[in-house]
DNA sequence: TATGAATGAGCGTTCATTCAT
DNA sequence: CATGAATGAACGCTCATTCAT
């Protein structure tokens, strides 16, 4: 975490050391600044709570990442590539479209409720009217992936007559997210709203059999 | 020194210029309030942007709502108020449930698309972990009448058997405020992310004859 | 304390009832003043502070004593007053010298003790180099008192041949109050200071003796 | 980020401009709060207007304080270290103890009336309930050299057969500190009640030959 | 006699950022 | 490669006080 409090040498066999120090720094940041940002938004993690939280200090921000919304886009880029990294290990069986289905579901419902500082950053950037999520292109190659995920198993379902040909994964995609997304989002202001807690495992756990039926009511052809 | 609520004066007779222009200026910080928190967040929403809005003073705001948060407070039962107002308007026919049904679909999806600030607002509130509502005792109300409204439509169409008598009001509720929110709220994002515009009438239209579809699938029994 | 709270009543009659609330609001305000300047000094206590303390409004602070100044000069000869309407009360026997003198140090010391807001306001006056009681003309007359008291004791003592006869009664009354004031107004900083509770009984006991001694060494002729 | 006690660089040749600059900074705002605290008190002594006195900014006592209260406790050990320092000065023959105690009583009395920002300051933390002072661990040492001068001579002049050897030297410190302190803290009022100013040179002077008549008849052994 | 509404200046503190070395 | 020093603007909030009835 806190390397760097090395003296400095003079003898060249020790860079490396300094280089992987400098690495740790970079990457405690980014850890604290996900943190904080997650926690503050935007405007309210400062600066200052961040270095303190990586125990280096302001000026190194701006070593690295230049800015505060330099920062942020580094965050943005990180949260989408952990997502995607996520995604990649899932071992789908497309012969089995529903069983992939299921498992897709599942894995997007249970990320968010795990990695509450993604839909908060998320958040964050949409209420900035995502302004930083254009300076990035890397982004944009995750979208790929989430999609042709769902691409795949909705051809392997419409080639074995078990789904509606004529629906989109770009549909199916946002359907899932939302149902995801909102629930873990909104869940302080809904368990006002409604009375009921939806931190409850059993609360989530109907809820993702709701999500589920609806899914495959949507896409399966009935008989 | 908070003004007391409402202010209601004893002696009509005084109801005079004064009063009314202290409404006003209640009324137009709170207006502000609504449209700069929607568009920078609480923290990044300052009193000075909120005031300067409402062409009113940094003061005022201290002694109507005492303090920022108790500004957050009325600004939050005030965007539930307008939904709740709004909301009651839609005159259905609880004879035709499926279009009921359409219709409340209709009603939530463009409301969330003509009302950003809802939106961004309530994110704020769960980006603070909903520290706010739970001061509020009349947003709780709310939720009845949203809830309700659904309710008697569920029990419409299952009484004339169209629409499975086994689905919960409350799982319909999430399911079309989840599609309708989360396209509004990550519109940047997913922009971003999808290259599609998710702003344009069309794809918007396209989205909400999607989300019908969805819900009434899930709904309606098949024959 | 409240009153002030009864509708306006048009019959003459209740005038009397209204002067009543009306010195009952005014004293409130000023034994609120008493409390908060004592606690909090001059500039640190606010008129809000003290309106609230009183249970009133800060308009009436304004109305009662026309502005902060004005509020803390009636509070500097509030005190003032107590402290003499206090001294008053001492029935002192000139016949006996000794004891009178004895009876005054422990009146002082004790008034300093169960008084602190005597002291500390006096200190916050001090802080603004006295420009407060130099617009009270009333407080001057009660220093005639004060000293006359020790005149008249020393006078009864010279007379007996049992004090010198040099002595000045200003000097005197500097003495005891010096050494009853000190040990009261410091007592935070010295307990720090010495490491000893300067607040418990005892060594407040042990001090009263102490002074007493050291008065009536400087008083009394040795034989 | 509030600045590392001192700033003891380890390689002496960078201890350059920007360092002795530093150090001239954290030192006018030390002394320029010395002057603001002194005349206004705590609460009246502004941010501003010290940093404003020192010509520097608001933000660098921030930076070299931590907030307010630091720079409080910063100024207590300040004044009170110059006590020290200017007592450690007081060369004192304990073989004439009379003389020293003269010379004692000379230091504390002329030490009080030439620096009133001493009394001021310790009536502010007084006001504060010694809230500040606790906090501080350098002051307590000083109190054993204060002290401990008047022990010396008090041990000297009983070894003497001058002075009485059960006085303790504890309050021979309050007894003379208590005469000087009360004299200079409350000159005002006491101005104002006495009708006669206590900060010409003739009343003064003879207000110290009463001081060390009245501390010498407590102390010597009468013949 | 009493009040709610309004005001502008100031409060202590934190903001993101740049300077010089 | 890393840091201590410095900056001006903004932050949320409170100040004593006056206005209009």
């Amino acid at each position: 975490m806190t390397a760097k409090k090395q003296t400095v040498s003079k003898s060249p066999r020790k860079t490396g050391v300094r280089v992987r120090a400098a690495l740790a720094t970079r990457e405690s940041i980014l850890r604290a600044a996900i943190k904080v940002f997650s926690k503050y938004g935007l405007s309210g993690g400062s600066i200052d709570k961040i270095s303190r939280t990586a125990r280096s200090h302001d000026r190194m921000i701006y070593y690295y990442f230049g800015n505060k919304d330099g920062l942020f886009v580094a965050v943005l880029e990180e949260i989408y590539r952990r997502f995607n990294e996520a995604e990649a290990k899932l071992a789908l069986d497309l012969e089995d479209p529903e069983a992939s289905m299921r498992r897709i579901i599942h894995f997007i419902l249970h990320y968010y409720r795990d990695h509450p500082e993604f839909i908060t950053i998320l958040n964050s950037e949409n209420l900035l009217r995502g302004q930083h999520i254009s300076k990035s292109s890397t982004t944009k190659q995750y979208s790929m992936a989430a999609i042709g995920v769902i691409d795949q198993t909705l051809l392997s379902g419409a080639r074995q007559g078990l789904f509606r040909p004529d629906v989109r994964p770009r549909d199916i995609y946002l359907l899932i997210a939302s149902l995801g997304y909102f629930y873990q989002s909104n869940r302080f202001t809904l368990t006002a709203f409604l009375g009921e807690n939806l931190e409850s495992p059993e609360v989530f756990s109907e809820w993702e059999d709701f999500v589920t039926t609806t899914v495959l009511r949507t896409l399966m052809i009935a008989r």
